[in-house]
DNA sequence: CTTGACCTTACCATGATGGGAAGGTTTAGG
DNA sequence: CCTAAACCTTCCCATCATGGTAAGGTCAAG
C-alpha cells in the first residue's frame, strides 16, 4: 500500500505519516525499488491509534508511551490509567481557562448596549477601569 | 523609562514589547542616546490593554481592532460587542472541543480497572476496538 | 507515449512565547 | 576612577502539530 492509500485508510494525511516517521512514532517504512513507502494492515492499525490520540487530544509524547503500552503484553492497565487521568487534569485545567475567559467577557458583553455610541464595557476594562460586577 | 521597567509596569515581558513593536502592535518606541527604548505612561496603559485582551484569549489580531476601536471615539459600542461575541464563540467551541475529548477519555478511564492487569478498555479503544459504553 | 496522479525530499509558515549568544550601556559600590 | 552587575541591543533558534509549495522522480490509464 503506497503511502496515500494508508492515508485515507487511517484517516491522516500523507504528510503527517512522514512526520511521525521522522519524529520516531513510527518505524521507518519499507520502501519498494521506486524509493515509495510501503504500507500494510499493520501500520494502519498504528496509525489509526495515533488518530484517535491525537482525536482525545493526547500530545505526541503521550501517545509515544500509549504505544509502548499498547505493545507491551505485561503492561498494568493501572499505568494506562494514570496517564489518562493525567490527561483529563490537563484538559480540565484548559476548560477551566476557557470557562473563566470566556465567562468575564460574557459578563461584560452583557453589560454592553451593543448600539452606535462610543461608550463600552469592554473597551472599558481592557483600558483597566473597574467596571462594575 | 526602560524596557525592563515598562515591562513589570505592564505586566508584560519585555521579550514581548519587543515582539509587539515589531509586529506593528504597537509604535515604534522613541530612542535615547544609548539606542535604548524609552516608554511612557501612555505606552505602559496600552501595553496592559493588550495584556488585559490576551489574558480574555483575544488573538493578535483581534488585540489589534480592539486598539483600533479604542483609540477611535466615534466608534460603536455595537462593533465591539460584536467582536468580543465572535470572540465567546470561539471559546465556546474550544471549550465543547476539549468537554468532548475529557468526556470521552473519563468515560473509558471509568471503565478501565487501573489494576496491574494488561486489559484496558483504554487501550482497547485507542486500537479501534468497540467499547461498550 | 503522453498525461495526470501519485510519490520523493527539502524548505518555509503558522501563533505567541521563551531561550540564548554576542556585544554595548548604565549604575552602584569600593 | 574602575569594575562588576544589571540592564539593554539585535539576531537566531525552539516550541507543537500541521499544512503549503517547489522541484523532481514514478506509475497507471488512455
Amino acid at each position: 500500500m503506497k503511502i496515500g492509500e494508508a492515508a485515507s485508510a487511517a484517516g491522516v494525511s500523507a504528510k503527517m505519516i512522514r512526520h511521525y516517521e521522522a519524529i520516531g512514532l513510527i518505524p521507518f517504512a519499507d520502501r519498494r525499488e521506486s524509493n515509495y513507502r510501503d504500507y500494510g494492515r499493520d501500520d494502519v492499525h498504528r496509525l489509526g491509534f495515533i488518530r484517535r490520540a491525537r482525536e482525545l487530544g493526547f500530545s505526541i509524547d503521550e501517545i509515544r508511551d500509549l504505544l509502548r503500552l499498547w505493545g507491551d503484553k505485561s503492561r498494568s492497565s493501572g499505568d494506562v490509567k494514570a496517564l489518562a487521568q493525567s490527561h483529563i487534569a490537563d484538559l480540565d485545567t484548559k476548560i477551566s481557562h476557557l470557562r473563566e475567559m470566556r465567562d468575564t467577557l460574557s459578563h461584560l458583553a452583557h453589560c454592553c448596549d451593543g448600539n452606535d455610541r462610543p461608550d463600552c464595557p469592554i473597551i472599558a476594562s481592557l483600558a483597566g477601569e473597574r467596571v462594575p460586577a
